[in-house]
DNA sequence: TTGTAAGCGTTATCAA
DNA sequence: TTGATAACGCTTACAA
């Protein structure tokens, strides 16, 4: 790989020169510059980010830490991210964490090696906490996307859980459901437990007591999905209707359902937080609130980089609202 | 963010001693290594990979270029791909083509450099090519992933579409159908090639001949597989099955066929190449040669860090094989 | 308008 | 076993 120093020989100028031929940072005489713009092209010449990083402190990396990529929310809330980091001249790195404190951490450091400019993190849960205030400690910028962490100031881009689960709920009990169960993830990440708190509100309103024995707590996981089946299936007294605090959970519980001979929504009706986007083209099947996913993933790298950038000051918080979409697996009784 | 110098004088030894520690590059004394460890932990220090870079000319960062992070495909693929690269030490670096050779080549532009060990890439078509090359003279090692360009020699990781389309027809033609459409991507691709041949192959077999108005090039997306269905409808005498060339093709297929009424598989079965993931965990529907997504990605990377290592020599080539899964969307005529 | 020198944070090399 | 020095490729600050 050719150096400025080679493009400086072969154009007769000093290294100083390409290097603002390159960065545009001053004035050249238009001569020089097309000289040396010819060399770069001759040479195919690209500047090392590397050394460039190493004095400017910037990398023009980002990251993005989510539980899984292969979940629908997480995908098209990344292609959103990568879309407007490109658009800005960034470079996404991601990463999986899996739902997992541990992993989590591991990425960061690596992230804080990396010296990115700044890291877009769903966080595995309120435990995430220390990881973030590593960052802190660092003065690493970040955004947190969906889940929110109690007593933790910095830029947020969330959804409306509550707003969501009224929605849901609602609709769910306009069709004559009163037996509702709830599938919750980890009671360590906030959208579960705002979700609980919506669906009990929810049933408070309309004078319903929460049966303990409907509310299932597992994780934000196909296999989370199914268990809670496993557990809901050994009532004697089954729910009409399944509200699963996330897509994942939703599928997995139907896949559970569908192998122990119950359909939905003939025999329960299930619906969820969070849309499955391309499935839902192919077959509008699943009543849910959906999140403007992409969105998050654009809105998130927006905050992160006015706060790179120093332009932003006090923290900010964006909230972007869920839509109730009626579908087929949901229906009245 | 301290350096390593912090740390040396913090300790009481020369950078040299905490590089030494820090990688274990060289023999230490106990007692020192204990309290440069130490005072690492205290600062809390991360080495600087950018500076690491500089010297070792090595930046452990790796590139996946896709054309779209939302096809499941490509979805599963890079979860694959990012497992695996974390597994060996190395982050992954995420862009979509959008099977656009301009932006194709403006990322490459872009890795080139940030100076990535490797680059992993389904290539956007046969004019790849020519940014392919570029890496060639830059000497930067590659892996092309899923879509095969000929006459370029590299390290690939293909699937069989031949035999995957052979399943596929074969069921059709098993089913009763003759009338078959092919819905093509760009001929400039390799897979969409191939499927038509294999395609052009099975009905030979079985002594059918191509119908020109049956087949219909387009390109390997949603808005694709509806413009094609569009124009499918034109004809007086429609096909019985649809065979998409991929995953995006029969979405946007079966979409546009609902919106005219029509039932799949009822009025037309609809099969195509490459699997929904999720989707299919949900509501088992579409019938598809499935390929093992998971793993071009997990084997792109091996190859990609071989190819990095130098221990690889010729250039090696890996093909995974499709399987036929039957579900819904085709039936008995 | 252009160039020189120093420095960013790390590691290879050689010397002690 | 440890350290001094130079180098990686670039930009900032200053000088010409």
């Amino acid at each position: 790989m050719s150096t400025i120093l080679d493009v400086a020989r072969l154009a007769n100028v000093s290294a100083m020169t390409v290097s603002r031929v390159i960065n545009g940072s001053a004035r050249v005489n238009e001569q020089t510059r097309l000289r040396v713009q010819e060399v770069m092209q001759q040479l195919q010449f690209y500047p090392n980010s590397n050394a460039r990083g190493l004095v400017l402190k910037e990398t023009r990396l980002l990251a993005l830490l989510i539980s899984d990529i292969t979940n629908p929310f997480f995908t098209t809330l990344a292609r959103g991210a990568e879309d407007e980091a490109k658009r800005l001249g960034y470079r996404l790195i991601f990463g999986n964490s899996d739902e997992n404190i541990g992993k989590e951490k591991e990425y960061l450091e690596m992230l804080l090696s990396t010296r990115v400019d700044g890291v877009l993190i769903a966080p595995s849960g309120d435990d995430s906490f220390e990881n973030l205030q590593l960052l802190q400690n660092k003065e690493l910028p970040f955004v947190i996307i969906d889940r929110d962490i109690p007593g933790l100031s910095c830029d947020k881009v969330l959804g409306d859980s509550l707003l969501g689960t009224h929605q849901i709920m609602e609709h769910l009990i306009a069709q004559g459901h009163r037996r509702i169960a709830y599938l919750s993830g980890s009671k360590h990440i906030s959208t579960s437990r705002l979700r609980l708190q919506g669906y009990t509100e929810v049933l408070a309103k309309h004078g319903l007591q929460v049966d303990p024995s409907l509310v299932v707590e597992t994780n934000y996981k196909l296999s989370g999905g199914q268990e809670a089946v496993q557990h809901l299936l050994q009532l004697t007294n089954l729910p009409t209707a399944i509200f699963a605090a996330n897509n994942f959970l939703a599928v997995g519980a139907i896949k559970e359902l569908r192998e122990h001979g119950l359909r939905v929504p003939d025999d329960l009706s299930v619906v969820c937080f969070d849309d499955l986007d391309l499935l839902s083209d192919l077959n509008p099947f699943l009543t849910v609130a959906a999140q403007p996913s992409y969105d998050f993933g654009v809105k998130a790298v927006e905050l992160l980089i006015d706060r790179i950038g120093g332009s932003a000051t006090d923290h900010r918080q964006i909230v972007l609202p869920p839509q109730l979409i009626i579908r087929r697996s949901s229906r009245s009784i």
